[in-house]
RNA sequence: CGGGGCGUAGCGCAGCCUGGCAGCGCGCCUGCUUUGGGAGCAGGAAGUCGCAGGUUCAAAUCCUGCCGCCCCGACCA
């Protein structure tokens, strides 16, 4: 009954902020590293948040006239050189196929045998694949909008891989579309990117902000690369997601062509957007406390769970039932459209079992014993307060308000994170200032600093990496709320004619 | 791929300097006692000490090479 340490997680956030990460992620039961190098293996816990996640975001494309559909795995290499500046972003990292058969050498080990006459490469992005598909079923403007999502796995050969947030294989959504006119795309581009706006905002109680890349950190081969940039609890900047214009440039380098109204032949004007897995991390770094993640009720892998006290065997089989009917009455309750999902945990293992649904997050922790079944109630406790802090309520009474509750978590937890938000922005018109607000106090072991700046940038490259490579600090975005106001270049304090954010990036 | 740190039971770690039975805490299993909150007692299972060589009568410990993980850089959703 002595408790064991104050906090769930060891190290806490302060303490070691990665390590924390990594700790929150294997107490949570969500996912774990894989034998293989830079890969993950998502667990039941994890999956059903990234189902949730997916239900969510899927049926916001099909609402905008998007379908689904598949396109392979495998790429020929001759596919991704079409496009000359996307050869450039992604050949670095791509897995190659080069056979296609296993042999038993004279150790009796396997080796690769029956070499490909032309490599295939693991599909690092799918824009060549599926433009070469487009390239055929497009003839006429009568086919446009051409309206394409899929639900996929890639491959990025990375160095350093982080689970969730950067791994070698991860799964996430690309939509492809290709539009009749230049406006429709940019008004495609900017629509999807709102998606995800909503998805982080309404869905993950993720507050971003929305911008434009610079030419440097843009997409390989796109003109415009928007996306949503949310701040990370270490005050790190994460990009949840991204939405592209692409122009004609993959068009041309496909074929993509349709005869318009006119009689003339075009070129399509593609988009494409994505996001991954990593929103998970971003969740979980967004959310989670000392004691483990906190998941936010709309995306939840449970929203509650029943935790029976088995006190005493002439009691238990009653509590059994009382928790058991409880389950049934929650599970027809509709949730955002949903149903609510329920979890029974019955081990009797004492304190442990409410630490194990604390660590995973679950909104909400309802002990059943006894007491409350003579009474009639439920004793509640909510993830987003102190694990001690617990209310004995009416079982119908909680029945009924249980959807009221989960919406106050969810959007405390948003509140929150946009005060975090808020408070470690700012604008900077001093260097010194922006240099000092970048740099940690004790460079050794760097303690949780910086945050989103709002400064002025000239526009040239050249000062954008100068500050990258002074400080590790890169331009998250060029907002699309900023004011037209002039000011002066953070870095070489030419005319600016409005200002950008910087922050330390994952 | 460069710099730093670390690989010992599922998790967290000690042991290594100075070679001599592979340990501790938590978790796990069994039994009893408990039970409104990370339980107590007793018993038990679990590790080719990251891998491969080398030195030695003897290697977790010393030497060489490799692999993996974490942090910091370059790259990125």
């Amino acid at each position: 009954m002595t408790k064991k340490n104050d906090t769930a997680i060891r190290p806490t956030r302060a303490e070691n902020y990665p390590e924390w990460y990594q700790q929150v992620i294997r107490a949570s039961d969500m996912a774990e590293l894989s034998p293989v190098r830079g890969c993950m293996v998502i667990k039941p816990w994890g999956y059903a948040l990234w189902e949730n996640m997916v239900r969510a975001l899927d049926d916001m494309f099909k609402a905008t006239g998007v379908r689904n559909a598949y396109f392979p795995l495998f790429i020929p290499i001759s596919f991704l050189e079409k496009e000359a500046e996307h050869v450039e972003g992604f050949a670095k990292e791509c897995a190659v196929v080069t056979h296609h058969k296993l042999e038993k050498d004279e150790n009796n080990r396997l080796v690769p045998a029956g070499k490909l006459n032309e490599p295939l490469i693991v599909r690092p992005t799918s824009e060549t694949i599926i433009g070469d598909a487009f390239a055929r079923w497009i003839k006429s403007y009568r086919d446009l909008p051409m309206l394409l999502n899929q639900w996929a796995n890639v491959v990025r050969w990375e160095m350093r891989t982080r689970i969730f947030l950067r791994t070698s294989e991860f799964l996430w959504q690309e939509g492809h579309t290709v539009h009749a006119t230049k406006q429709e795309a940019i008004d495609r581009t900017y629509m999807m990117l709102n998606v995800y706006k909503r998805m982080a905002e309404e869905y993950l109680a993720i507050p971003v902000i929305t911008g434009e890349k610079t030419v440097a950190e843009k997409f390989p081969g796109a003109e415009v690369t928007t996306c949503i940039e949310a701040m990370m609890q270490d005050r790190k900047a994460l990009q949840t997601g991204t939405s592209h214009f692409l122009g004609q440039n993959f068009a041309r380098a496909s074929g993509i062509r349709f005869q318009s109204a006119m009689e003339t032949e075009e070129y399509g004007w593609t988009t494409s957007w994505g996001v991954s897995t990593r929103m998970i991390g971003g969740l979980i770094m967004t959310h989670s406390d000392d004691n483990g993640i906190v998941m936010p009720p709309r995306v939840a892998s449970a929203h509650v769970v029943l935790l029976p006290i088995l006190k005493k065997k002439e009691t238990n089989d009653s509590v059994m039932a009382y928790t058991q009917a409880i389950a049934e009455r929650l599970r027809q309750q509709n949730y955002h459209g949903t149903p609510l999902r329920v979890e029974i945990d019955d081990r009797n293992i004492g304190g442990t079992r409410n630490w194990d649904w604390i660590k995973k997050g679950v909104p909400l922790r309802v002990e059943i014993g006894p007491r409350d079944m003579d009474a009639d109630s439920v004793f509640v406790s909510r993830r987003d307060r102190d694990p001690k802090d617990r209310f004995s309520i009416q079982k119908d009474e909680f029945i009924g308000k249980i959807a009221e509750i989960l919406d106050d978590i969810q959007s405390g937890l948003y509140e929150k994170a946009l005060c975090f938000l808020q408070e470690n922005t700012r604008d900077i018109d001093d260097p010194d200032e922006f240099s000092a607000f970048f740099t940690p106090q004790n460079p050794e072991e760097p303690e949780i600093h910086g945050g989103f700046a709002w400064s002025h940038w000239c526009g040239s490259a050249e000062c954008e990496k100068a500050v990258k490579e002074r400080l590790n600090v890169t331009i998250r975005c060029i907002p699309f709320d900023r004011k037209e106001e002039s000011g002066a270049c953070i870095q070489c304090g030419k005319e600016s004619r409005g200002r950008v954010v910087f922050a330390k990036a994952y």
